[in-house]
DNA sequence: TTGCTAAGTTATTGGCCAATCACTAATCTT
DNA sequence: AAGATTAGTGATTGGCCAATAACTTAGCAA
């Protein structure tokens, strides 16, 4: 294999470690072990763990958006919110996507608290651009920003791992249905 | 100083301290560093790590529903919504107890991939309690929903360290400008 | 003043982990 | 077929860290 392609499936197997365990609680170990590598090569393809991390993290944003887009291709307005909303529930249906995106919002900060930006750079660059497409895609501003607010919400639902049904889901249901009603 | 009186300022350097780094990222040492005692007392007062996490994880749920009770004692429906709202712009004004938030949310995963459900089970009664309070105060299930999604937003904008008067802040305070006219 | 209790320390250990080094095996080039 | 390039491994190291064990100090009660 490639190493180019070697690189990308450790894209995708630290994607699901760095879900698990966050930065910190991710060896290098679990990672080669998942791509099916000995551990010194992942340091052939990255010059070292916080690269693999950052190649996560954009990988993980861009796949945020390329489900967002598949379904909402040709639509505007209140039809692209409400096909980008149903997107946003299939994609949680694994919760390594979601946990990566909350593992980057932590990583921020514990990086930026050592006096590395780098990895804050990418996350806020990477978040900023999606809000961006969302907002050309729903139309304004506002719309977008709700769009994302609803995001995170269920973000944190399904982070604490409430299961279906649960009255916060139920709520979050009828917010929607109440909204729909209106728009 | 008497265990108990140690125990609290334990959980209070812990909330700094998992702030940052997260459960994994922070050392017991650093904790016993920034309470001035040495490291291995802290396992006098209690059993493990863990426990200092789960502790902190209580005292912070806590102390997020203390600061939105104090900004709407006697206020109910929008103006209580609108106090809470002003509330949470405070609290965020230290980035840790934010932080430590998020930290807790990720935290949950990390564990119950392990087979630990423990923080889990902590974490999804202190946020269900805190939500049942909010929506107890504001009147009704929606809106506390809504006002979640806010503050999950808000938790997101500020871990990512967006700085005041970015577009994304603006965004939200147009999003709050138009719901409160029309509330 | 002795003996007890509670607060606290120093020293240590066993395990994990990122990263480096030196090496091997296969494929491609001329 | 020789030399060069590319993919990949095994062994190792130096540092960190949770937790334990053994010891110390200070107050207090009889």
């Amino acid at each position: 294999m490639s190493a180019e392609e070697r690189r990308e499936s450790v894209v995708r197997a630290a994607m699901v470690e760095f879900a698990r365990g966050g930065y910190r609680g991710t060896s290098t170990e679990a990672i080669a072990r998942r791509v099916g590598v000995s551990q010194p090569y992942l340091f052939r393809l990255f010059p070292n763990k916080q690269a693999i991390f950052e190649a996560a993290a954009e990988h993980c944003i861009e796949e945020t958006w390329r489900a967002f887009d598949r379904a909402s291709e040709g639509l505007t307005g209140e039809a692209a919110c409400e096909a980008m909303g149903e997107a946003y529930l299939g994609l949680i249906a694994d919760r390594e996507q979601v946990m990566m995106q909350m593992q980057i919002y932590v990583s921020v900060f514990a990086a930026e608290s050592v006096g590395d930006n780098e990895i804050g750079e990418i996350a806020r660059a990477g978040w900023f651009r999606l809000f961006e497409r969302i907002r050309d895609r729903l139309g304004d501003r506002v719309s977008a920003t709700e769009f994302m607010a609803h995001g995170m919400l269920i973000n944190t639902l399904v982070a604490l791992g409430y299961p279906a049904g649960h009255e916060l889901w139920e709520g979050f249901a009828e917010l929607n249905r109440r909204r729909d009603g209106e728009g």
